[in-house]
DNA sequence: ATCAGTAATAGTAATCATTACTATTATGAA
DNA sequence: TTCATAATAGTAATGATTACTATTACTGAT
């Protein structure tokens, strides 16, 4: 993969902030500074740097990619309400005795926690 | 919510397989014995029947919402090569330590395991 | 430093899952 | 049976993402 400027203007916009930015959103963020930027590379660099292993991407079911530049496997809060994403620095669990299983060869867990921030709890 | 004959069709549809379908597989099952159901109708009920606990939504990163008609909580294996969605009979883990915090509420836990399926491991 | 090969981008068009819209149909209470 | 209205069918619209293509810009070799 050549070095290009906008990708690493991409993968800095995701580790500078902790609100698990869609693309869209890393978009607004860099196109006032940067009015050449395309949306399009946008989307094909966060994919790319995902499948890197830069960033981890998180599919919460709001029918958006959102990507957290925090690469430390850890838990995401996801907000029923307002849908904001919340880091749970804990480490997602692996049930034990499915890794040594025939079937299928477990690589990485995602745990998602739903529910209501204060401002959204009823 | 009133009874519909479609309603009935598409929560039987989810809850007699095993494979975890997508608004488009339910509708392929469920269309040749019955030409006039719609596809909207499908994703209609589908979120309805989500919403209200009958069946639970799951979302892989394969920009597609499958659904799952057992509501027993427990975990899923997404396979990375084929994205075969497998059932993981245990219950997610909920961090016993984040329960009773103060900034948010949860809910429910959901849980993915990704790795290669046997058939998809290199 | 220049050049050549080609990866990456910009800008736009296309795709695909999902939702919205509206006239019609069907459910269920009175 | 009647009536109010929830639900559907069929189609149009939306919104996130991907594909396409001419142009630009890395980078290794001369």
């Amino acid at each position: 993969m050549r070095y290009s400027h906008q990708r690493e203007l991409i993968l800095n916009a995701v580790k500078s902030v902790k609100t698990h930015p869609t693309a869209d959103m890393v978009y607004d963020s860099l196109h006032a500074e940067n009015p050449h930027l395309s949306l399009g590379t946008v989307y094909r660099n966060l994919s790319l740097l995902a499948k890197n292993g830069d960033i981890t991407p998180i599919y919460t079911g709001d029918n958006k990619v959102h990507y957290d530049g925090d690469i430390n496997p850890h838990c995401h809060f996801v907000c029923k309400g307002c849908n904001k994403i919340i880091d749970i620095f804990i480490k997602p669990q692996i049930p034990s005795e499915i890794l040594d299983k025939e079937e299928f060869f477990v690589e990485e867990g995602k745990t998602l926690l739903y529910g209501r921030c204060r401002e959204c709890a009823t």
